[in-house]
DNA sequence: TTGAAATATGATAACGATTATCATTATTAT
DNA sequence: ATAATAATGATAATCGTTATCATATTTCAA
């Protein structure tokens, strides 16, 4: 049976709370100044934990390690090769339904039960240009 | 001014001649059956080159190192999250420019400038289910 | 051609990110 | 409360990748 732990709630009201997309190694510090014993591993563990409970989600960077969003509601990604920032993009309603039937088209073109889609655009953010 | 090599050579035609999507290590594997004294560093140091140059695609996967596909023409990629295969998914004319056309739009929502799409999807596959 | 300059190679050390190990501590159910 | 279970923190180990460097290969100009 699972056990509640201080720990797993700081790292799970920290990622939901944030809109950034931390690595593990920023977390942990971050989460250090609220509770200066916890441990890297815990950390990693307890990311590992609420990635498979489907509560946070891993993205890989093509620069650079993991990194984690507590958002998981649907959405897309932009990633700056300049400045590394990863980027939000919600899409409406209506084109989250449309991308969704292309998904599952798409899919079907090889006989695939989809179930995670990552859509991560990179280029020059508005910062960078 | 950059030199030609026997070594990137075989690593390109390898990339170019095969659809699957090798790890770094796998490729290596293979390429020493032709060329036994070559260095994994060459790979990897070769494989560097061919993405900068947009000859070969870096994919990122969701359990496992990172994976080469030595087609550049845009498409998509099914990674199925049993056996891990990753399938080449390729969209006709007109579904390809409405996607870039999406890319843009989406782009354009937090003023970046897009480069490259990664599109992504996660499930089990035809000989999985 | 040949030889000097430039660049790539292969062996391996070093590194960064992540996972495994394990004794100790915290949480849960009785 | 207490026993049973699971999580923690410290750190070793592992894995993928990159850096280093002496040697070898390739290129270009004479």
């Amino acid at each position: 049976m699972k056990k509640y732990s201080k720990q797993r709630q700081l790292i799970y009201n920290s990622l939901k709370n944030r809109t950034d997309h931390p690595t593990a190694e920023q977390l942990y510090e971050d989460l250090k100044l609220e509770m200066p014993k916890i441990g890297i591993a815990t950390v990693y563990r307890n990311l590992i934990e609420l990635c498979e409970s489907g509560e946070v989600i891993k993205l890989k960077s093509l620069n650079g390690p993991d990194r984690y969003d507590g958002n998981n509601k649907p959405h897309i990604h932009f990633e700056c090769n300049k400045c590394n920032t990863l980027y939000d993009i919600f899409l409406n309603e209506n084109d989250l339904k449309n991308m969704d039937d292309n998904i599952n088209n798409i899919s079907s073109l090889i006989g695939a039960k989809p179930e995670k889609t990552f859509l991560t655009i990179t280029g020059r953010c508005g910062n960078c240009t």
